[in-house]
DNA sequence: ACCTTGCATCGACAAACGTCAATACATTTG
DNA sequence: CAAATGTATTGACGTTTGTCGATGCAAGGT
């Protein structure tokens, strides 16, 4: 019993700056140790998972025949303001789950199905 | 104000067995339309992921030999406080990405595969 | 040039989140 | 019983997040 229970209390310490290298790699995660800047990288991808807009989102454009949409077919089946969908697709963008390419005056998003991949193989 | 109810004895567990849940299968979100209520749904897991505290108590349970780990022994590695990580316990214990099995006044935390299986399976 | 359209950014706001100290609860032990 | 220990809950706090209206900024069409 008594598992440590009187050791330093107060660690809020996250030296941690040795960040590994080979930021791809940490692959079953679940498996091994996760480092705390692994697990912080990690989270903003999932992160940016946990959002039902942004699901539907990557939905929309998965589910396209092109595999690309529109960002502005993009903001009417999702009852959000045009700010809000541009406020998602950029948190998308950042998160390195979709790309974009600028034609014209629109914008067109696919998904980036390697990112997809990696995020999926963390949970093996 | 969540007003936790129950006393979790021995959690809900898993419900999931051959078949999902009733709401809908959602399988393949990535390639069909995802209704407003999957999307949220979806995106509670997701969530529950999208924190580095978490994925690091994720990590050492999944890295236990036991496959169990009792909640005293996930205190001090993270460097946080005690209610904190029960916190972090319960949300994934809601997200039904661990269970929980009460041993005298421990309690022994251990992943729900078929609940990382299925969100994976969803990125596909 | 003007006006229009598509998209991003800004500013503000409420709601949700992560965190901890204090406390309550439950179980074991003396 | 009482004391001790492992966990959960409460209450409070600062921070982050999702949302929208207003605005800015390109690019096209007239």
């Amino acid at each position: 019993m008594k598992a440590s229970s009187v050791k330093a209390r107060n660690v809020k310490a996250s030296n941690v700056k040795a960040t590994r290298s080979a930021p791809s790699c940490c692959a079953a995660v679940l498996r091994s140790g996760l480092s705390a800047d692994d697990a912080l990288r990690l989270a903003q991808s999932f992160a940016a998972l946990g959002d039902p807009v942004r699901l539907r989102l990557l939905s929309l454009i998965a589910s396209s025949p092109a595999g690309e949409v529109c960002a502005c077919e993009l903001v009417e089946p999702l009852g959000k303001s045009q700010p809000t969908v541009s406020h998602h697709l950029r948190i998308l963008r950042e998160a390195g789950l979709v790309s974009v390419d600028k034609r014209g005056t629109w914008m067109w998003y696919r998904l980036t199905a390697e990112r997809l991949d990696e995020i999926r193989d963390v949970l093996q």
